[in-house]
DNA sequence: GTCCAGGGATTCA
DNA sequence: TGAATCCATGGA
């Protein structure tokens, strides 16, 4: 066993599995209780007590890259505090306690969302494990090694076919697409988080596969834009439920809707409903 | 066997 | 603008 860098967080309000395992992001897995995954091209395995310990194979120097990852140093409660004073957020608050947003990679971040188009979150994860072992980097770990999610730069070399192998079905072309204007600097990833979440959103969507919903997970889980509201079929669904019960609202009127009623938090409370909505069904169905 | 999944692009009215 | 359809794949 190779020895390991250690790093002890306090937190409060943090519930780490939730977060890891909430839809917003593809790569984790659990183990004994611990969440083991790459961010960037570090390995990391960590567990949540009273404090969240995180442990890394290479020198990680400072941390800091964790911290930002996490957002540790957002006031969770003070966002909380934000969020509609309705019945569906009293009961998705309690519902969701220490749930959390992170702030990815872009790029991994954007990919996995174009791949997650129709598709079941387990079968996401899949999609995003073949294309990783396939052509991601070689990262060294606890036990030996994995691989990193495979730069732009990495699918942008692939062929349609070999996308279509990773299980990505017809959404093979649109990675594809996305990565070669990522690469040939069509589109460009980091400047994009400069501008305002309204020309973000529109310049995210010149990408193929990339539509409102699609660029809002993007703007949300990788940018930070925390007025971006993705609405996918369970919030879609909830939406329609909570707030507009024997009606029938457009798209147009849903979104504008949620443009305003949410509050300056959107974007986290329409994660707090997402967890909310599908915690319930599978209640419901058990 | 049937329905549906953290949708987008295209077509047609 | 908006509805319908197609696009692979595999859980439930």
């Amino acid at each position: 066993m190779p020895r390991l860098h250690k790093r002890s967080f306090r937190v409060a309000n943090y519930d780490l599995g939730a977060t890891l395992d909430s839809g917003q992001v593809f790569c984790w897995g659990e183990r004994d209780g611990a969440w083991c995954g790459i961010i960037g091209e570090r390995w990391v395995r960590m567990k949540q007590g009273r404090a969240i310990v995180a442990e890394c194979i290479v020198d990680p120097g400072d941390w800091r890259w964790l911290r930002d990852y996490l957002r540790l140093d957002e006031d969770i409660e003070a966002i909380v505090e934000t969020f509609p004073d309705d019945e569906a957020f009293q009961f998705a608050t309690s519902a969701c306690q220490g749930l959390r947003l992170l702030r990815q990679p872009k790029w991994e971040c954007l990919a996995s969302f174009i791949c997650s188009a129709s598709k079941q979150i387990v079968q996401i994860k899949q999609i995003v494990r073949n294309m990783s072992e396939r052509y991601g980097a070689v990262i060294r770990t606890r036990e030996g090694e994995e691989h990193a999610f495979p730069t732009a730069e990495q699918l942008a070399r692939c062929t349609e076919e070999q996308l279509r192998e990773c299980k990505t079905g017809w959404r093979a072309k649109y990675v594809l697409g996305s990565a070669q204007m990522v690469v040939n600097g069509e589109v460009d990833l980091d400047a994009v988080a400069s501008m305002d979440c309204a020309s973000a959103r529109k310049e995210l969507m010149r990408l193929p596969g990339v539509g409102r919903k699609v660029a809002d997970c993007v703007l949300l889980f990788a940018y930070g834009f925390q007025e971006a509201f993705p609405i996918d079929v369970w919030i879609d669904r909830g939406l329609r439920e909570l707030y507009f019960p024997r009606r029938k609202p457009t798209k147009k009127r849903l979104e504008a809707f949620t443009s305003n009623y949410f509050g300056p938090y959107a974007g986290y409370a329409q994660q707090y409903l997402f967890h909310y909505v599908r915690t319930r069904r599978q209640q419901e169905q058990s």
